[in-house]
DNA sequence: GAGCGCATGTAAAGGGTTACATGATTCT
DNA sequence: AGAATCATGTAACCCTTTACATGCGCTC
C-alpha cells in the first residue's frame, strides 16, 4: 500500500477539516464537535478540547475570525479569505495515503492465536464490519436534500468511499474465515 | 463508521507491532525497520529512531531481552515469556477501529474544488491505488514457500485485506469520476 | 577512497489523549 | 429540583515527527 518513500505525512489535518467544515458556514466549537460525531469522527476522530485549542491557533493565524458570541458562551467563528485559501491549497495537495488501522495491523498477528481463536475473531470483525454498514446508510437517509454548494454531494461520495472500504473488511473477513475453517 | 462510543483508541500498537514481529524469531532494531517497509509500513508508519526508543523502553519493561551484539553495533532482541503474554493479549483484545486516512477526510472538501479539478483528483487517486495494488501484488510473490509457525498465511490474509481495500478506494474513486462527468 | 547500505542513537517540537474543571439552559 | 444537553476551556502526559548525529563494513 505504500513505498517507503510514499510514507511522508503532515498529520496536521484536523485543522484543515475545521477550515473545511467553516467552508459551509460559520459554526462554533460545539457544532463542529458534533459534525465529526456525526460523520467525521470515523476518518479523524477528535475530542473536544483539541477543537477548541485548534480554534484558539486557527483565529491566532487569522484563518478564522470570531463572529458572533451567542447565549450560553457560544462563539461562532467564520472563516477568512486567508482561511479558504488554505483549505484550497491543502485539498489541491497530493493527500498522505498513508492508512493508521489497527485491525490492519493486527491481522499480521493473528497466527499467536489458536485456530478457534482466529475463526471467532473474524467473526467479530465481520459483524462489526457490518454494523457499522449499517449505521452509515441511517447516516447517509439523513443527508439534507437541498445542496447548493455540492457540499451533502461530498458527503454523499465520503459515506460511499466509507461503505465501500466496510464492504471490502467485511468481505475479506468473511473470505479469511472460510479460508480456516 | 464508527458510532460516538466506539471511538476509543490506545495510541500504543508501534509497541504491540514490534512484539508480535519478535514472536516470529530474535531481530534487531534495523531488521525490524527492514520488516516494517517491506509490509507495515502502509498500516503502521515508523521511524528508526521511534523503534530504537521503543526497544529501549519494551527492554526496561523486561517483555524482550538483548540477545546478542554482532558487527556494526547490532543488536538483536529476543521476545521473553512476559512479552509473548503481552502480544497475545493485544491480539485477543477487542480492535479499535478507528480508521485515520487523510484521503477519506479529503472527500469530504472536494467541492471546494471546480469540477475539473475534482476530476483530475479523482484521476490521481484511481491511479495511485492501481500502483500501490502492483507494489503490494510484487511483495505478496516475495513471501517465503515456507511456513512454519502460521505467520506468512498471515502476512498473506494481511496483505490480501490491503488488496480488497485498495480495490475499494479505486472503485470507488473510478464510480465518483463517472457520476462527475 | 568514495559511496552505499548497515546500524544505532539523542533532543526538541508538535499533535493527540486523558484527566480535570466549570457553567448556562432546557426539559421533565 | 434534578437530569440532560449545550458549551467552553486548562494542564500533564504520551506518541510521533523532524532534525541532528555518529560510526562500521563492503564494494567498486
Amino acid at each position: 500500500m505504500s513505498q517507503a518513500s510514499f510514507c511522508y505525512h503532515s498529520y496536521v489535518s484536523l485543522h484543515h477539516a475545521l477550515l473545511g467544515l467553516l467552508a459551509e458556514e460559520p459554526m462554533s466549537g460545539y457544532d463542529l464537535l458534533k459534525r465529526f460525531q456525526h460523520s467525521l469522527e470515523a476518518v479523524w476522530p477528535v475530542r473536544h478540547n483539541q477543537i477548541y485549542v485548534e480554534l484558539k491557533h486557527l483565529s491566532e493565524r487569522k484563518l478564522i475570525r470570531l463572529d458572533t458570541t451567542g447565549a450560553r458562551g457560544r462563539k461562532v467563528y467564520t472563516l477568512t479569505p486567508q482561511g479558504r485559501a488554505e483549505v484550497l491549497a491543502w485539498v489541491q495537495q497530493e493527500s498522505d495515503h498513508t492508512l493508521h488501522f489497527e485491525p490492519m495491523l493486527k491481522i499480521n498477528f493473528l497466527w499467536l492465536l489458536k485456530s478457534n481463536e482466529q475463526i471467532a475473531y473474524l467473526k467479530r470483525e465481520e459483524a462489526h464490519y457490518k454494523q457499522q454498514m449499517d449505521w452509515l446508510k441511517t447516516q447517509m437517509r439523513s443527508l439534507p436534500n437541498v445542496d447548493p454548494d455540492g457540499s451533502i454531494a461530498a458527503r454523499q461520495a465520503a459515506a460511499e468511499a466509507g461503505l465501500g472500504f466496510l464492504q471490502a473488511m467485511a468481505n475479506w473477513a468473511l473470505q479469511t474465515r472460510k479460508k480456516l475453517e
